[in-house]
DNA sequence: TCCGTCGTTGGAAGCGCTTACATTTCTGTT
DNA sequence: AACAGAAATGTAAGCGCTTCCAACGACGGA
């Protein structure tokens, strides 16, 4: 059970040990020709007898790799990035390669966190919300395969998103269509670009059919501050409020109760992200895979990286995944989702 | 905005354009004296203008140090996970380190792994139902320092764990309470240390009241699971089961609605972890810090890495955080808890 | 004026590994 | 039996950085 330092066996020991020189045990322990198969056997044992782990720092300087790939985002609080990272862990690790993880929050030097994370790993996925384009530019300029998660593209860089506009545009239209016209929005498109995008298609929709486009009301991403920003916001009386994310209208859902409304009754709500508490509290929505657009990028950056030895692309990839409207309750419809 | 390849600054460059040797430049760059002032001037001057950052694996190698944690986990699809890792990460970024992420989740090669993950960080956190006692000790044995997070100790390692046992024993005697007699344990106590804590403690509370403590109903960690599961134990008719956390609640609750069973009239139901949509579905549950699990086992192997420079412990330390016991109207109260 | 010191800086030896290249040892051929 | 060529292995040069130790001036006291 230890207890004592221990110097981690090399490459050299395991030479010695093994009579052969440390050229051949790397050789034996990595390539599949080039080593008689009696020396590979025997040199297999040994570092096998002295459980033998060839340093990752040593690898990593004389291979000019790291094996390892990045992603930054702001937070893990809510579902919806925890699932995004699940989603990038799990490609990546069946890559054979780690994963790192940085969350900005509103950490002070989140610039130099990411510039010091770009300095670990092979490529990174750097997510909206985090760091500004500049940094995104900075690092792109080093070579450094990236890929963007959730966040206008900059440059020659490759871009994921889910479709946040047309599907808000679905979900205000479904809104009008029960009839609701004082349509308010909660969250602020300047915070976030999934939110800029949530709000362009709310605003297509409502210019569309010919109702005028009230201003975003901000709000942060949390339940509190949904609660807290509706609270204002209802005094109002909208008909409905399009709310960022699911907790944020989780909060207003709340607000509504406190201050004696009805929903869907008195008013209509809906929130973005399908979130597990959403299912339960009747909450209309959008539905993303969050897990898909982590895989996508994930798997966008091996191919950067080198990875798959693919033709390297030249051009910056672009896309879009789908979403998928949930309608329940809370929105007046008739037809109830239930928890699904 | 790039696209050739290019090969990062080194040192070298550094030193040769400041007029001065790669030592004066390590030296400018980190040390705090020992560098006459004008010189470290001109070397932090030059080396902005270069954009240099030092390579880690350079760094790594002849420090013998990563200045990077680990942490070991089955997955993140849950809130419970997601929020320890949250917890961890903040403490270690603070602490100017960088955070590697692992899920074994049902993968094969876990434990290599999780032995590849060793030799990249300078300690790292292992979870319960992750890999085998074994793997903890060789990689004890190495000398690399190391907590476990909810799970039970293994040699002198230091291990941070949730209360599981008194709070099932409160949650049990709170439903004796209410009258139920026949309580179903709806959880494998073999499959994860946490639930085994809580069928234990839940064992206590019946041997204690008197009553006979029905053998626990395996099941795995997701509403699927315990929608499934819940179907066929619900046919048995127990007065409540206790499961083994939320989301398998959520399960049965499910599956309680469709077999026409009001709950808490016909059945009183219990979670754990307080997850949100808990909160929405008013269940009963347990509460507990995730993100202090998180916290607390990253300044602990802050401390064993000599990050704080405190007296070196020699015995294993272990603690056990507080739970807090969350009444809802699922188990059949007259108080109801709400969403908070 | 000489010498011991101290403050600065450079030289160079690693850290543990991969890999190009050189060398040795087998093959099989003629 | 001699030799070309392939197969196996060894040698050694880095990869980029930290840090021990030596070297070098400049400075102050004797």
């Amino acid at each position: 059970m230890s207890g004592r330092e221990r110097r981690p066996v090399t490459i050299y020991e395991v030479a010695d040990r093994a009579g052969v020189s440390i050229a051949t045990v790397s050789r034996a322990l990595r390539d599949s020709g080039l080593v008689a198969p009696a020396t590979r056997r025997r040199v297999q044992q040994v570092a096998e007898e002295l459980r033998f782990r060839p340093s990752r720092a040593g690898r990593a300087l004389a291979e000019g790799q790291h094996a390892a790939n990045g992603i930054v985002f702001p937070d893990l609080s809510g579902p919806y990035y925890a699932e995004v990272v699940l989603g990038y862990e799990e490609v990546v690790a069946e890559l054979g390669r780690s994963v790192l993880i940085l969350a900005t929050n509103g950490r002070a030097k989140a610039e130099d966190a990411v510039h010091e994370l770009a300095g670990r790993v092979d490529g990174m996925v750097i997510m909206g919300r985090t760091v500004g384009d500049h940094v995104v530019v900075r690092i792109a300029d080093t070579g450094l395969p990236l890929v963007l998660l959730a966040r206008p593209p900059v440059g020659l860089v490759d871009t994921v998103t889910a479709d946040n506009e047309s599907s808000a545009r679905d979900l205000t239209a479904h809104l009008l269509g029960h009839g609701h016209r004082r349509i308010a929005f909660l969250g602020d498109p300047d915070e976030s670009p999934d939110v800029a995008g949530r709000y362009t298609g709310f605003r297509e929709a409502m210019t569309g059919g010919g109702y005028p486009v009230p201003v975003a009301t901000p709000c942060a991403f949390d339940v509190r501050s949904g609660y807290a920003a509706a609270k204002d916001l209802l005094r109002t009386r909208p008909d409905a409020v399009v709310c960022a994310n699911d907790e944020v209208a989780l909060g207003a859902l709340r607000a509504a109760e406190d201050l004696g409304l009805s929903v869907p009754g008195d008013l209509a709500l809906t929130g973005w992200d399908d979130i597990m508490a959403a299912g339960y509290a009747r909450l209309t929505t959008v539905h993303q895979s969050m897990r898909e657009l982590g895989a996508t990028a994930a798997r966008w950056l091996d191919e950067r990286i080198g990875g798959a030895k693919t033709v390297t692309q030249t051009l910056a990839r672009r896309e879009v995944l789908p979403t998928r409207l949930v309608i329940r309750a809370s929105c007046g419809s008739h037809t109830d989702g239930g928890t699904t």
